[in-house]
DNA sequence: GATGAATGAGTTTTCATTCAT
DNA sequence: AATGAATGAAAACTCATTCAT
């Protein structure tokens, strides 16, 4: 009845959010775009009206969430710098992926709906994924030896994080990323670099 | 025409394997049972005949393959026995999982199964979770010090399976399993046991 | 509440028709799945059952269509043979079409959805045009003089079906088929035959 | 963001040339006014401001479409007392009106609009038929016999004109209106004039 | 004059489930 | 044991229309 009208620039991120918060809840598959628009009190129409098909909203958040993604490793590697102790750095890192609410759990639903038939995002992770890997190896490299490989750790990370975030998601509370942080950063990895 | 009359007992492993090459191929949300029967060859209507509803196939599937990963770390624990350098029976544990057609990738959809919606496989997932790590844990103490405490590294192994098994179904193909193998086993846990 | 049970055989028919009739009264593009539906007594998800979507059913209907008219200029060459006189032959042919209820009327409707988007019907049709046409010219030279070439009276008398068809629709009263039928076939047509 | 603000005088005949470009190229029905909006650069706002309705926006369209028709025959009779051969007059009214991009199709699918649910627009076609084959009458008078009766030639002149126009839009290419039109006019009708 | 934002009613489509035979 | 037929609830999507600014 009362129409509430926003600005585009409003409106999109609160979109965003309610979509991301919802799908997060019950899994993008199962989160319809009726239950969308209800979530945000708003009508059916009016997210077609921003987003002509539930792709296209997937889309968006998607995009959203690997800048979202790459940012925060960039600025993990930055305060890198700053720290001394490596297993504190990487527990850091883990823990910012791993524990926020919804920005991070999306991930792993957004990694769901590129395996279950959303071939461009599946191609967009796979697009990131080297990229990330590449950024956790400057950052290693920072914070302990220059000059060794860290390429290999660098991607047993990526996995452990997506790991630990289906665990966590899963309701598991027995790990500490704590403990496994000082496990992955004393390694002795290879000298020389490639 | 000719309906092909078959024994409980030969029907149900057909429709498992069926099922879960479709759930595989698709995602589990994606997968009707219109296509499953159409995949076996038999009608809807009989798919009810022996699953009364759609979870109840899931949930047998689920158990089967619960049972499944059970056995394959057993046999694993019993193979380390045998051989002598940890790090290949670690890359050997990984490959099993990770690689296997079938097999191994269903346990990613199931796990999204759990996560998006189906409580009752949540909870069979946190009653597994748990009990795979302390079976890793023996394996890992029988090829490496048995004095030291694993519980940690068994834990990481176990996100790290579950983390490569998603790169891999989104199709990455630049992570070595005998690298981060041999970078695992060169930890140096602590001596005392929980 | 009560389910109707029926055989493919009586069924398919049914639903042919049925859509045909509302096809007829309001435009293809005008007729949900909905309203023909109802009109069966059917629920829309068994009109799903037969036809997996709307673009099927126009499809068959489109098909069984072609197969009419062929049919229906078939018979007509049989019957030429025996009449004698050639504008008696003619109103007859365009008379069966013209004048008909649903089966003449779907014609339009279908040339509308061909024009509007359905590229395969619109492919369909510029199939059969000539073949129909072909047909004409070999019953006109039946019950005319068999050594003229009637390609172009021919064609004029499948437009003519057409245009008059779209007027009958209009709701035109006063146009005499006899008349017509007695000027196309007052042509002097060239003798020497393509 | 420059809005180009325009006299209702210069708006209105760019709104009905786009709007009939469109339904031309994709019927009425599939013409959504949104495309419209966007075809001519303006907002769906916009074109409520000139066209309360899209009902409203079609009359207006379809009236100048039947002014426009009017005049071309009206034309075609004045351009017919110059000419001597009647064949090359009729064929030129037909490829006049058969062969023009957007003027000439747009009658085709006003009929289908018609057709559908528009009775408006169905009594108004009802109303112009008549009128028009009383005049393309009055123009064979003058080309051909003027004692003779040429009201059924007339009607058969326009479903073929019709009948040509569909055949024409469905892509036929192998009709020659030139031959067409020399059968039309080797006719022998009646003397008696009604 | 012009527009962006919002809406609701209606459309096609999907699919797990039921059940008479 | 097996199945074809039927269903209803819910999903995504379309679009003419309204209206505050």
């Amino acid at each position: 009845m009362a129409r509430q009208r926003k600005k585009r620039e409003a409106r999109i991120p609160e979109i965003i959010d309610g979509a991301s918060k919802l799908m997060v809840e019950k899994g993008v598959a199962n989160t319809s775009l009726a239950d969308i628009a209800s979530e945000l009190g708003i009508s059916k129409g009016t997210l077609f009206y921003y987003y002509p098909s539930k792709a296209d909203l997937i889309f968006d958040i998607s995009e959203r969430h690997l800048e979202h993604m790459t940012e925060r490793i960039f600025s993990w590697i930055d305060e890198s710098g700053a720290t001394k102790e490596p297993s504190k750095v990487l527990q850091m890192a883990m823990e910012t992926i791993i524990s926020s609410e919804t920005r991070g759990h999306i991930h792993v639903y957004l990694i769901q709906e590129a395996l279950t038939g959303n071939e461009q995002l599946r191609h967009r992770f796979l697009e990131e994924y080297p990229e990330w890997a590449r950024m956790i190896e400057e950052g290693l490299r920072r914070v302990m030896d220059p000059d060794r490989d860290y390429s290999v750790l660098a991607r047993l990370i990526l996995a452990a994080i997506d790991g630990f975030l289906l665990q966590n998601l899963l309701g598991t509370t027995d790990v500490s990323l704590g403990d496994v942080s000082r496990y992955l950063t004393s390694l002795e990895p290879p000298v020389s670099r490639a």
